[in-house]
RNA sequence: GUGGAUGUAGCUCAGUGGUAGAGCCCCGGAUUGUGGCUCCGGUGGUCGUGGGUUCGAUCCCCAUCAUCCACCCCA
């Protein structure tokens, strides 16, 4: 009997397990989801987790922090470079160009499910996380700019969340308009370059407009002086971008126009927008996205305007968590258990006579032994609003003792002929 | 990737240079067929891991891993 000296083997670092005492907080989390999606016409899709790695570079940016030092990127045995998704917008348009879905038509299409991002886990980050997205294809105007805003919004009444979330909104313009913006941002800085830090100086060449996006207080004058991205729109985007807020100011929906907001993605064009709260620390940002016009084309499609979003599910169920927003429900409606050993196969038998019978109850049948008292404990502990208890008493009276275990009501036997008629009268959730 | 804090029972945490304790949880009993409250008893720890200093380390030192916080980044 040697102990065992083997090396405990634990789940890679940032990726957790989703425990049975989490997953009904998931569960109430994806349901509001799912309903939402349909009652706003967004059909799921569902692609695999890898791609081929030029995805990702082609269509996040090479330059990107994501695609530089945050992806998992491994060869494949035929010696193709592979990565697991660190987001779900390039996949959702590569399969739909792969499947013809663009062609000559408009799609609403939402996803969910784990993405990979190699970053220092903190609370609200992790390398694998999940992700809630939608994307919406073919459509030129700010309506569904607005309509994918609107949706979220929705999602935040219905969680209870809004008074606790707050709206970001800017416009990035055409990419035209862009680059032409970023020469004279380029400039403006070289001038100011004695204030410049690293990190600064270092995207001066790869990526300028993140620069507006720092926190570093040394710069903050700097920046105030900046040129401002909003008042070098090309004139499409400026009406683009002002329809937009009409269409939010219409629907009641408040927002705040920053205009450093920027987007760490290469994609992006005119909207862009982020929903942040304060709750969480760090991790503030609990949704983000925007317009993204050019990407499939880049990515070899034709020209086909985009807008989407994606929401991270660890962030905002860590918010319901913080601010006590979800609904705890009882685990089962009747915990049934035999009082001893004899009785167990007439236990199994009426268990699953009642399971035929009444489709939607939640029944918990006890198994495992043990004394009547500790059956007894594990009944309560169920969470079960009744016990069904059956002795030898019962099966010889073909009767089952009903007992509530939530309330004084008083327990009595009940034939097994009435069994479901009386569970039915008895449990709030019948149908 | 950088800086800092923490790591003792399943959970929340005490504790000491002479190899450990509480509360909760779990199990059993007080109650031959009645849970929750109370009382009694019990299981459970190579003190994150690996080195070093020491007669002796859970405690001191180093490394490493993990978690948390800030930066960074982003969902």
């Amino acid at each position: 009997m040697s102990k065992s000296v083997a090396k405990k083997i634990q789940a890679i670092r940032g990726m957790n397990d989703l425990l049975p005492s989490e997953s009904p907080r998931w569960q109430f989390f994806e349901g509001i989801v799912r309903q939402l999606m349909q009652r706003y016409g967004f059909a799921e899709i569902r692609t695999p987790i890898v791609e081929q790695t030029a995805l990702f570079a082609r269509s996040i940016g090479e330059v990107t922090d994501i695609v530089e030092k945050e992806m998992y990127t491994f060869e494949d045995r035929n010696g193709d470079s592979l990565t697991l998704r660190p987001e779900g917008t390039a996949s959702c348009v590569r399969a739909a160009m792969e499947n013809g879905l663009l062609y000559n038509q408009t799609q609403r299409l939402w996803y969910q499910g784990p993405m990979f991002r190699h970053e220092r886990p903190q609370k609200g980050r992790y390398r694998q996380f999940h992700q809630v997205g939608i994307e919406a294809y073919g459509f030129e105007g700010p309506d569904i700019d607005a309509e994918v805003i609107l949706l979220s919004a929705r999602l935040w009444k219905e969680l209870g969340l809004m008074e606790h979330v707050t709206l970001e909104l800017n416009s990035l313009g055409s990419s035209e308009a862009r680059a032409a913006y970023r020469d004279k941002l380029v400039a403006y800085f070289e001038q100011h370059r004695d204030v410049l830090d690293e990190d600064a100086k270092r995207r001066l060449t790869s990526n300028p407009l993140r620069i507006l996006d720092s926190k570093n207080p040394a710069m903050a004058e700097m920046l105030d002086g900046a040129p401002r991205l909003l008042d070098n729109l090309d004139e499409p985007s400026q009406a683009h971008f002002e329809q937009l807020k009409a269409m939010l100011d219409a629907a009641g929906i408040a927002y705040v126009i920053n205009p450093r907001l920027v987007r760490g993605l290469d994609y992006y064009s005119r909207t862009v927008f982020e929903w942040t709260t304060t709750a969480l620390g760090s991790q503030g940002t609990v949704c983000a996205g925007g317009r993204y016009d050019g990407l499939v084309e880049q990515l070899g499609g034709k020209p086909t305007p985009g807008v989407g979003f994606a929401m991270g599910v660890e962030r905002l169920i860590l918010l319901l968590e913080t601010l006590d927003l979800i609904p705890d429900e009882a685990g089962s409606d009747v915990y049934l258990l035999a009082m001893d050993d004899t009785a167990t196969v007439a236990a199994i038998t009426l268990a699953e006579q009642l399971r035929s019978e009444l489709p939607w109850l939640r029944l918990q049948l006890h198994c495992g032994g043990g004394s009547f008292k500790s059956r007894m404990k594990k009944a309560d502990k169920s969470g079960a609003a009744y016990a069904l208890l059956l002795g030898e008493d019962e099966i010889a009276e073909h009767t089952v003792t009903l007992k509530a275990l939530r309330d004084d009501q008083a327990q009595q036997r009940v034939p097994q002929a009435m069994l479901a008629h009386t569970l039915s009268e008895r449990l709030p959730n019948t149908p």
